[in-house]
DNA sequence: GTAATATGTGACTACCTAGTCATGTGACTG
DNA sequence: CAGTCACATGACTAGGTAGTCACATATTAC
């Protein structure tokens, strides 16, 4: 957590350091980020930065920290879906509301992905929860889906969960680059039809996982 | 392509090296990677390495081109799969044996992963196809099985090549962490359990991709 | 045995990093 | 006005890196 020094700061200063900071975490791996860097971009001294951040990790899990309110956030400010919907049904909706989060955040998902899929030179346990938390909760909805008679009963939960989570981390960059958007500009026109090529994606990939590619039936 | 000088070297002096090599590159990104490190294990003077390769990037291109003979090396060796079979016989088939060589050779196997998704700070032609090739070689497969009548038609091509090639990515991964092993010690007991646990996994996913996990018929 | 060639060496250069700290600045207080 | 406190500064430390090069040694050729 950033020491309180940093949350007198004006606020426009503030926005510029986080901004610049996900920028560098963004384009870098953590070892390879740096404060060097960011403190000569911000046009800031480098013991001004260390008076706002007890070192980089604390900036770094800073940032997290932002990516995780910031989608929360999104989260909320979105419909939720209805609870009796069937399981793909709600996966649809959920993997269509997280691309949605990371199209209009791709700078602040590139560094949540890299705390996912790059090498950290430290163990925190929050990031360790980041990693194995999706795999745990597409598990318990796959035993659901089951139990609810959605899914077919001689499904592994772990391979289902497996599958779902592969398909579903490397979805947002696919999209992305189908789409090939640069970051949202709301009110831009163009967003609308890469919406309906994101949505109709979805719908294609979901339906994959429901029914299958293959023309056999069981 | 390292100098001649390397290759008049003794074998093991020249394997101890490429050994190490592979060591650190699995063990660390690219830019993180540090040729002092290979040098001071290895016991060899830092000069000497640069009398074998021209510097850092020829070193570890020469490691992904050695990965690339293995792998050849190591399909050739397996029994070819049926020119006839279905598509989602097919896939299995390479799937299985993908993995198989990942799990034979994994240090290997990891400075490819890292070529695949970490960063690098050059770009090399030989990187670029190593990225998009498989998805185009998907592609092609997909295409090929609708025509042939093994996959439904209104599938899209490339959303099918995309979740070919998310899971197959990582099953690697998660096949190794689910049967817990080290690298493979050929006429060890535990392979063959191993390998039991790695066959049914295979034909797990392949069902999924197949049949789907959804109990409503289309 | 001597000369030529090939290989080995590690101190060195130039450059980067995270983090520190004594000093400076400016604003607010009594 | 003096004093205090929060914040800003950048030279500095200690450590790492890739790559070089003048020199040493070993091997081969004659």
């Amino acid at each position: 957590m950033p020491k309180p020094t940093f949350f007198n700061l004006p606020e426009d200063k503030r926005r510029t350091i986080i901004h610049l900071a996900i920028d560098e975490f963004a384009d870098n791996s953590y070892e390879n980020a740096s404060i060097s860097r960011v403190v000569a971009r911000a046009g800031i001294a480098k013991g001004s930065l260390y008076q706002y951040f007890a070192d980089k990790k604390d900036l770094y899990l800073y940032l997290l920290d932002i990516a995780a309110q910031e989608k929360l956030a999104f989260l909320q400010s979105i419909e939720p879906p209805d609870p009796q919907m069937s399981i793909f049904a709600y996966m649809r909706w959920m993997v269509s509301a997280n691309t949605h989060f990371e199209l209009s955040h791709p700078r602040l998902g590139q560094v949540v992905y890299r705390a996912l899929f790059g090498d950290l030179p430290f163990h925190d346990e929050t990031i360790a929860q980041m990693k194995a938390g999706p795999m745990e909760y597409f598990k318990t909805l796959v035993q659901q889906g089951i139990a609810n008679g959605h899914i077919v009963s001689d499904i592994d939960p772990e391979v289902a969960a497996f599958v779902f989570n592969s398909v579903f981390t490397e979805l947002g960059k696919f999209i992305f680059q189908r789409t090939g958007i640069e970051p949202i500009t709301p009110d831009d026109g163009r967003e609308a039809l890469h919406t309906t090529i994101a949505e109709q994606t979805f719908d294609h990939v979901i339906r994959i996982l429901e029914h299958g590619m293959g023309t056999r039936r069981l």
